[in-house]
Formats: C-alpha cells, sequence, structure tokens
DNA sequence: CGGAAGTGTGAAAGCCCTTACTCGAGATCG
DNA sequence: CGATCTCGAGTAAGGGCTTTCACACTTCCG
C-alpha cells in the first residue's frame, strides 16, 4: 500500500502538499495538483482513513441501531439513511437491538469505541415516564448517549437525550385514530395485539386504544390485549391464541402491519371472514397494507424510507455544524385509509 | 476524551502497561492490572479505534454489499452476517448497490478506504462468462477485489475472486426445476418474469428455464420473457404488460418470491384464478410463499439469514487467519415445494 | 526602488496507540 | 555467592496523515 510519502516523493512534492491535493485545498498551484494527482493514480494510492481519523478526528461513519432490519419498515429506513448518508461520503454501520435494552447500551458502547461522528436510534427502551421501570432505563440510555458525545437522532417522539433530534409520529394518536375507527363501526370487542410491552411505540399506540375506547364508553378489557412482536408469525399465534381461549373479538386492532398481516392467516385459517366476522385495522405502511388481501385498512405511517432519510439528514446538520441549536421533533402525519378488512364494497 | 496517556498517569504506569492491560497480554502483574482497570474506569477511558487500527492494520469491520436491503431476502441475510460478526466483535457497514455495477465498484472504492477486513458480496454484475459484456465487468470486479487485498466472500456460485470463498445455491437448477415442474403440469405457454438481465442469479435461472423447455420440446418465445426487478411493484407490472399485450401465459416462473407476489396481484386484479387460469411458480422463501394466498409453489432458497450467517463465518476464518486455502464453494440444496398456486386441493 | 503585503510551499510537530527492544530485579544454578 | 536466566515493566520508535508555522518569493504601492 502506497502511503502519501510515496506519492510526495513521485510528485516531487512536500507531503504537506499532497494532502492539501488531496483534500481540494485551493491554494496549491495547478501544476503541482497536476503531478501530484499523477503519481495518486499512478500509485494507485488510497489514503489510510485510519491515519486520517486520528488527526482530523472526524470517522465518516453513522451508527444504526433499530430493532431487527428483518422487519420491512426497519429495512426501509437503513436503505433511506444509507442513501442520505451516502450522498455525503458518510457510511452506515447497522446493528439489531431485538428490543433489548442491555443489546442496546452494548452497541452504544461499541460503536462509542469504533468512534462513528453520529448516531440513529430507534430506541428500544425509551416510553413514556409513567410506565414502571422505564424511567431510569431511559436516564442510563441518554446518560451514555451524552457520554458518547456525538449527535444523535432518534426515531421516537420522544427527547432521548439533550439536543437529540427526533423524527416519528404521533403514535398515540394512531392507536387512537384506529380504534375509534372500529369503535365508530359499533364493535365493542375491539382485541389489541401489540408490540412488546416495553417498546415505546407500542406503549404509546396502547394508550391511544384506551383512549378511544374510554371516548367511546367502552370498559378495557385486559384479556383482550396481548402484548407480542412486530412480527408476522408472531401475530398468527396471538390471534390464534385469541380464538384458542374463546375470546374472539369482533375487531382487532393490530399494532403494525405486519401483526395484521399475522392476525389476516390467523382468521382465514379459523373459517372466519374479514371484516364481516372480524374486522382489522392496523398501523402501517400504504403499500403493504394494500397489497394484502383483503386489502387492509390502516393508519398509514410514512414510509421507512422517509424516516431514515430525514433522520440522516437531521443528523448530518449537526455533524457538519450547519446545525447546532435545540433538539428538533418532526413529527410526520398519518392518515386513516379505510380498506376492505374493515368495510367491504366501497 | 481520556487518552491511554492519561490513564498511565493515573494508574502510575507506562503507556504499554496500559496497553498490556487493554489487549489481554497476561504477562502484567494482577496488582497493576486491577489499578489500570480501576484508572480506566474512573477515567471513562475508551481506546481510540482510529489510533489503534493505524498501528494493527485491522479494523474489525466489514462490508456488506447487496443489492438492496429492501429486500427481505437480504435483510435477513444482513441480519444472519450482523449476527455471526457480532459474536466476535466485528461491525458491519452496509451497502446498497441495486445491482448497478458502478455502484458496487463505488462502494468497493468506499470500502476499500474506509479499511475494511473483510467484504461479504452479493456481486451484481459477475455471469456465466458466455453472457456478452459479464465478462470484462467481471474481470474489472475480480481485479477491483485482489487490488483491495481484504478477504472476499460472495454470494454467487461463481468465484468472483482468486480465494474468494462463495455461498450459493445452483441457481440454474432451481430454475430448471421450477420451469420442468410447469411443464409436467402440461403448461406449454410458460411465461419468465425474471430479476435484471445483467444480475447472475436471474441469468442463471433463465438458463435453467431454457433447459427445461428444451427438454421437454417446448420452443422458447422470447416474448414471454421479462427482465425487470426483484421487487414485488415490478413483478406486478410486468405480469400486466403481459395481460395488456394479449400475451397471457397459461404459467408464470417469477425469478422470485416478491416477483411472484406481484404477478399474483396482478393475475386477481385481472380476475384470472390461480392456478386455474395460470400458474405461478417461484424460487424464493419457504415462509413467504407459504404465506400468501393462494400459496405459491417454489424451488426453496434456504433463508436469507443462513445466507448471512454462513458467509460471515467463511469469511471470519479467513480473516483471523484460520482457514487460508483455496477457494470454498459452499452450495446449499433447494427443494420443489409444490403448493396452491399449481395445483389444488392438495 | 524600498518596504509591506500576499502567496504558495515545505519542515516538523502531533493525533493515540502498539510493540520491538532494553533494562533492572529477582529467581536459579553451579 | 557470583554468573546466568527469567520475567515484568518502561522507553521510544513508529504507523500515515493533517496542519501550524516559518520561509522564500512575487506583487504592489508610495
Amino acid at each position: 500500500m502506497a502511503t502519501i510519502y510515496d506519492v510526495s516523493k513521485r510528485a516531487g512534492v512536500s507531503t504537506a502538499t499532497v494532502s492539501r491535493v488531496l483534500n481540494n485545498n485551493p491554494k496549491v498551484d495547478p501544476d503541482l495538483r497536476e503531478q501530484v494527482m499523477l503519481a495518486v493514480s499512478q500509485l494507485r494510492y488510497v489514503p489510510n482513513a485510519s491515519a486520517r481519523s486520528l488527526v482530523t478526528k472526524q470517522t465518516y461513519r453513522v451508527g444504526l441501531i433499530i430493532s431487527d432490519i428483518t422487519n420491512p419498515f426497519f429495512a426501509e429506513t437503513a436503505r433511506g439513511a444509507q442513501d442520505a448518508l451516502d450522498d455525503r461520503g458518510y457510511q452506515l454501520l447497522l446493528a439489531n437491538s431485538d428490543d433489548q435494552p442491555q443489546r442496546e447500551l452494548r452497541y452504544l458502547g461499541t460503536f462509542a469505541q469504533a468512534g462513528v461522528d453520529g448516531l440513529l436510534i430507534e430506541p428500544a427502551m425509551t416510553g413514556p415516564q409513567s410506565v414502571a421501570g422505564q424511567r431510569s432505563a431511559q436516564r442510563k440510555l441518554a446518560k451514555e448517549l451524552e457520554a458518547l458525545g456525538v449527535s444523535v437522532v432518534s426515531y421516537s417522539p420522544h427527547k432521548v437525550a439533550i439536543n437529540a433530534d427526533s423524527v416519528g409520529i404521533d403514535e398515540e394518536l394512531a392507536g387512537f385514530k384506529a380504534t375509534d375507527h372500529l369503535l365508530n363501526l359499533g364493535n365493542r370487542r375491539v382485541a389489541l395485539i401489540n408490540g412488546p410491552t416495553q417498546n415505546p411505540v407500542g406503549i404509546e399506540r396502547a394508550q391511544g386504544y384506551r383512549r378511544a375506547l374510554e371516548r367511546h364508553g367502552v370498559p378495557f378489557n385486559p384479556d383482550l390485549m396481548i402484548s407480542t412482536l412486530f412480527r408476522q408469525d408472531e401475530g398468527y399465534k396471538a390471534m390464534r391464541s385469541l380464538l384458542e381461549r374463546g375470546l374472539a373479538p369482533t375487531a382487532v386492532f393490530a399494532g403494525d402491519d405486519q401483526i395484521a398481516l399475522g392476525v389476516l392467516l390467523a382468521l382465514e385459517e379459523a373459517g372466519l371472514a374479514v371484516p364481516r366476522d372480524v374486522a382489522i385495522v392496523c398501523v402501517g405502511d400504504a403499500q403493504v397494507t394494500a397489497s394484502s388481501r383483503p386489502s387492509l385498512t390502516s393508519v398509514t405511517v410514512p414510509r421507512g424510507y422517509e424516516f431514515g432519510r430525514l433522520g440522516a439528514q437531521l443528523l448530518l446538520e449537526r455533524i457538519s455544524g450547519g446545525y447546532t441549536g435545540a433538539a428538533r421533533e418532526v413529527v410526520l402525519e398519518t392518515r386513516l385509509l379505510i380498506r376492505d378488512s374493515t368495510v367491504t364494497g366501497i
């Protein structure tokens, strides 16, 4: 591997000049610049990123911590983030927390050591402070995040650390809209099959669910609320368990589109018609919910791609020093799309 | 940020000793070791990865170049790879090539500069040498790969560079099996809706398709072969275009499960029954193809997760010097699963 | 035409680690 | 008990790059 020294010798200049050329410093004689470029290409010289980072304190690397890349939403998030980062020459490091706080913390450490310039994080453990145990976990994360000393953008409606921007949707409202729709259609036995109990997104959607029930004067029935994972197979299992326990609801609010897909499968298997026997609403992606059969009524979330892209952009602004103000909270809009899983024949 | 020097001062030892402690060098007095550890935690010291890499020439970073993380198969691949790497303290850098050779090459450069220890790559442009234009592209990739000088594992049945291991399936055979099944059922107008023309996987599946046609004495009809992307929306469009042009086949071999899902949608929309009017086979994931309605007959590929995990393991063996031999080719088995999209009432 | 100001270049320090190599002290042996 | 060996710890030399600072050379103005 050729070094900057080799290049400088070949081009007959100092390493300082080579460095200037490589960094597009304008104060370099065009002739010399050309000589240097020539030497660079002849030697197939590639600057050593470690050495460079050592002095500049910049790594051009950003960490992304999500629960699971296998979830299509996060795959899109990753894609959006990567595209945005790539435009500016940044690289993306991937980590899957599986929604486990300790894994999240571990990756935080790993990234700290690797020296990332910034961090995109979908926090596993921040939630409204009212929830038991959440508070200390949240504090811990915030502390770590601040100790890290890098820019942070979180995919959560909550401030995860001082000066950490966030992009998300109003999860509580989404949950409310979904449940409200089912109740408006006359349903009274409305089940909620949700993500993990400690997941902030799940928690808030559940709060919206309960607010809607209250609003409509329907008592909350704990038996009808199941916490599982945001995955198709888990949604399937949860719905089956409801049916097997003789708790069949007239409507299901599925925590996300993956769960809804599983619910659909379980109902079909049980010979129940959607929406005649059981109606389904979920919070999820417009495309995904449109292409299932029957199509799913959903409170649509902007595509994961948008989340990724936007988050990365906010992050880059902070990294580059383009923005140094207080934490920004970007709240994207959701919309109720009524489709075949709640109302037929539209 | 504290440095190793700060730690050494506080612990009353030399930086060398601190370094030894940090790297678990056994030749350190237990007392000193403890003092050092204490100082480390008091100062919240985190070693600088750049400085370390600069001297050790190791980055503990591995690059993954795939066409698109948004494809569930590759999301799983990424997950599998990340899990395997994580076990050994390695990090994963993500890049999406979109199957474009020039993007692939660009990322190769980026990774070279960033200094990865190894590379996992799903090559966009290597294919059988008989295909026009492929050969030079293939050479170029191989050359770059070798110039990079890092260990490489490719997700392709072809040797992508000297000493590059690979893990994949026999794509040609998969294509053959799928098409053969359709022909055995009596179909004669069998369409192929495939991935990009320059994609090696697509190319080979297409070769299997043609071999099966030949075997059954069915002439190849170029009109029935469409190249698109391995995506649901693209599969949908392709099927629609076939129908609109009055080229409706009696059976479709979909290049992958995503395409198949799109085809299914288009057929349903056109009021065509599957499999009565049109049968469908695809190469794809056992779960995905099982959960569509109707379920999809498919030549099942091992889960992306396995690919990811296996590839990463091979790579780590090479990186650590545990294996230094010739290129290994891991060919995973495929199996034809007959389901509702070709035969009803089983 | 002398001095001030401006310009492009190079020398060298320093970023934070790892790792020969050196050295002193204690253990071992004849 | 002195010579030899062991072993743990420290010294110092880099690893490849950026950047400050000083320096030589032009250019410009009074």
